[in-house]
DNA sequence: CCGATGAACTAGAACGTTCTAGAGTCTCCG
DNA sequence: CGGAGACTCTAGAACGTTCTAGTTCATCGG
């Protein structure tokens, strides 16, 4: 039932035009030395054939693979979108990307093993939770470039958002808007986190807020958000600034089953500008990460270190930018004030 | 700067452990015909000198490359959770995946181009907009399974889930809850929108509800799901399946701020058991479609076509299994009636 | 008219594996 | 004691490319 047909090859096309393999292979890639008509011919003939090059024979032979592995999460939709600019940045530079999924049930090992397999000349990590040390045995063999991921090392390129940065746009925001009381609500232990809640802090000082700083402890998901809320309604501050748009999503719904109107009464500001805060009915304020930059710094990396150019620093930071939508908002006068003039 | 030193073979393991190459690829692959002792010396030394198989010679040699190509798009969440189960399907089949992503700038094309010219046995696609033709010139080369895609050919596996019975459980649902008045928003032109539409249809005639049947036209995005729920506002039905979550969602914020309480008012059913479906705020009552059964069968295809063994039929359809959460509840007593004793 | 130049083409090795065929060595049984 | 098997191991070809080092042949400058 199977086609038992070999695949064509070379050879196939080499005899068929009546040439020698070397010729057609010349053709194929379309470097020089092969003769207007016989090219043409060639490639007809190969086009008859249905002529497919085979990659691995290809690049088995040259050494080169001009292969970049990518190893992202199935689960995060932020890495959906960086892909995307990352696809485009390879291409530019003449690189091709293939890919590696961490997946519930598939680890950051497993996705990195068959990547160096692949024979792929630099590594690119979205985010992850591997220790410095194997990090480090990883780096020794080819280049790596970890992305969003706090891995200060020698060893490794790390391309990643400005996260103070990002909380300071928040809080100026709110603060330009007229806010004092400002929580913040931090991610625990993820990778960011640390320094989203530093962000606040010190700009919360720069504007002479120090008195209201308060950092509620959250996470990640939708229900650390929930729960930072509940902590929140004791006392509830003018606005607040949330780790990121899913756990800010889970905060806005207990918000508003409280009856506290979003900005009305408060307003929240999330991170990353993900899909579900561009979404009509929750329409989030949020920080966005500039994913086209952060992809092209990646590769341009990547291919540095392969090709031996000058690289840069180790460490590239890039600016975030604030995206204003509908859950901020100026605060209400001062208590007792009517609503509306 | 480059590390220069070439990355280690067969034979540098071979030469320093004092065997054949050859005796080395046995120890390696772990085939029979190496004696206890020797494996071990074997392994120890690959070990020590850092040894990784290079996959493109094996392949190479080999002829086979148990390699199935997958085609996803980056945009799709569904995709994504689907990816998850196609992983653990191929590793039990003994097979690797290698991804490729459809992107807002990268087509369908180039991202089957790349996938061939890595000499994968099959391919996967999810769902896609190549034409038949095009679709029937591949399949020529290679076995190709199809999902979420209504390609009836001869040529092409298609694995998908029943979307009329996926309406059925879902008018069953609210029927049983007591609902008569009950509407559908389609998807238009999107795949899967047809069957949905007209398992409702039935469904709605099957329990005698034939003169309450009432399509509106909808889409597969959450502003679709908006405006269908501004023509329903005039007259609205007790109970709406939606063609997805997304549009399910758009529907769910206008009718909310249109004062109707969900499930009290009105109920709803969404479409895929996609993670927004799932978050707390939203909480929606929604068709789950079989990802773990359709992606093992879509493997099972692909690996009987490359094998050669019996498939069974081209097309697969899976059951899809209805996931109750908070949006379906009884309908209000007839009107006039109270609310609650 | 001769050697140099260059364009068009080719033979054969190389890349790192796997596979086939066979060479040693040991054990065991008649 | 001799030979059949069973093991362990090896040499060398193959896979489909690219690359190096040619060869051939026409053209050209002196």
């Amino acid at each position: 039932m199977q086609s038992a047909e070999r695949r064509t090859t070379l050879a196939d096309v080499a005899a068929e035009a009546g040439v020698s393999v070397a010729l057609v292979s010349i053709v194929m890639r379309g470097a020089p030395g092969a003769g207007a008509a016989t090219r043409e011919r060639v490639l007809e003939v190969a086009r008859r054939l249905g002529y497919q090059p085979d990659s691995r024979a290809r690049l088995l032979r040259s050494g080169r693979s001009r292969l970049l592995g990518v190893v992202f999460d199935v689960r995060h939709p932020f890495h959906h979108d960086l892909l995307t600019g990352l696809y485009d940045a390879a291409g530019k530079a003449g690189y091709q990307l293939t890919l590696s999924a961490v997946t519930p049930r598939r680890g950051e090992r497993t996705a990195i093993g068959d990547l160096l397999q692949d024979r792929c000349e630099a590594l690119v990590l979205f985010g992850g939770q591997l220790r410095a040390s194997e990090l480090a045995s990883i780096a020794a063999r080819l280049p790596v470039v970890a992305m969003m991921r706090a891995a200060r090392r020698r060893d490794v390129d790390v391309v990643h958002n400005d996260d103070a940065l990002g909380s300071h746009q928040a809080v100026d925001h709110l603060v330009g808007l007229g806010h004092r009381r400002i929580a913040h609500v931090d991610g625990g232990q993820w990778h960011g986190s640390a320094e989203r809640r530093a962000g606040y802090q010190e700009a919360m000082r720069r504007h002479g807020l120090a008195e209201h700083i308060r950092v509620v402890s959250g996470g990640a998901g939708e229900e650390d958000g929930a729960r930072a809320a509940e902590r929140l309604l004791v006392d509830p501050p003018t606005a607040v600034t949330v780790f990121n748009d899913l756990s800010a999503t889970g905060l806005l719904d207990v918000l508003r089953r409280h009856g506290l109107s979003v900005p009305g009464d408060i307003s929240v500001v999330g991170y990353d500008d993900t899909g579900l805060s561009r979404l009509a009915h929750i329409d989030l304020t949020t920080v966005g990460q500039d994913i086209d930059t952060m992809a092209a710094g990646a590769i341009e990396r990547a291919v540095a270190r392969i090709e031996g150019t000058p690289a840069g620093p180790r460490e590239m930071v890039v600016p975030p930018r604030l995206m204003v939508r509908g859950t901020t908002g100026a605060p209400r006068p001062a208590a007792g004030a009517s609503r509306q003039p």
